[in-house]
DNA sequence: GTCATTTATCATGC
DNA sequence: GCATGATAAATGAC
């Protein structure tokens, strides 16, 4: 009896869209120009969302899994984030 | 209800003693792993679902016995079950938001 | 009770 | 074949 059939038909609106490129570069400009604390608040998620042109719920999702998967390979992230920092780090020091 | 208080650093000195950052650091050790439930299971709750939103204790019960389920499992299920039906009504409503005007403005 | 989360799982993109 | 976004259990703040 492993006949674990699960419903597809109610979560068919699963349908997955990758963000664009500079949606991305937003969120992780913000991700890990934050990283000491990286749970932005309601309204600057409005913002990251009007930025991205996405949806509040999927800025709470994308940052959700960045952060998880962030711990998960805190090593492989360690590049990416050193690049952000150093984006971050160019635009204050003009 | 906000972002859980878990430490809410003011500036880039929040780094414990492993020199890990603070968020990264799991707040309860002993977490239940996620188990999906059975499409059986799921059925149930569903079914119930469309009767209540809120299921009364003694429906908790009956249900928990008859799935397999602990008591706080249906619970949860209920409370996550609304979250989701809200979430939907949002959406089909197309306001994000879910500020909804008043009619007649 | 709600609700923002954490975590694992799912479904898709490429 | 994993990366990635969305959803399903489970926790905790309030």
């Amino acid at each position: 009896a492993v006949m674990i059939l699960r419903s597809r038909f109610l979560d068919a609106r699963r349908k997955r869209r990758n963000f664009s490129k500079q949606a991305t570069e937003v969120l992780n400009e913000y991700f890990y120009g934050h990283l000491s604390n990286p749970y932005p608040s309601e309204e600057a998620k409005e913002d990251l969302a009007r930025q991205c042109n996405i949806t509040v719920s999927q800025v709470s999702n994308w940052f959700g899994n960045k952060r998880i998967r962030y711990k998960k390979n805190m090593a492989k992230a360690q590049e990416e984030a050193s690049l952000y920092a150093a984006k971050k780090n160019a635009h204050v020091a003009l | 209800p906000f972002a859980p208080n878990y430490s809410m650093p003011s500036l880039d000195g929040n780094l414990n003693d492993g020199g890990q950052l603070e968020w990264t650091s799991s707040s309860h050790s002993m977490r239940k792993k996620r188990k999906p439930y059975t499409k059986a299971q799921t059925l149930e709750l569903e079914k119930e679902f469309l009767y209540n939103t809120y299921v009364s204790k003694q429906k908790r019960w009956e249900l928990a016995k008859y799935l397999h389920l602990t008591e706080r499992q249906v619970k949860i299920w209920f409370q996550n079950r609304r979250m989701k039906d809200k979430k939907q009504k949002q959406r089909s409503t197309g306001d994000p938001t879910g500020m909804l005007m008043p009619a007649g403005l």
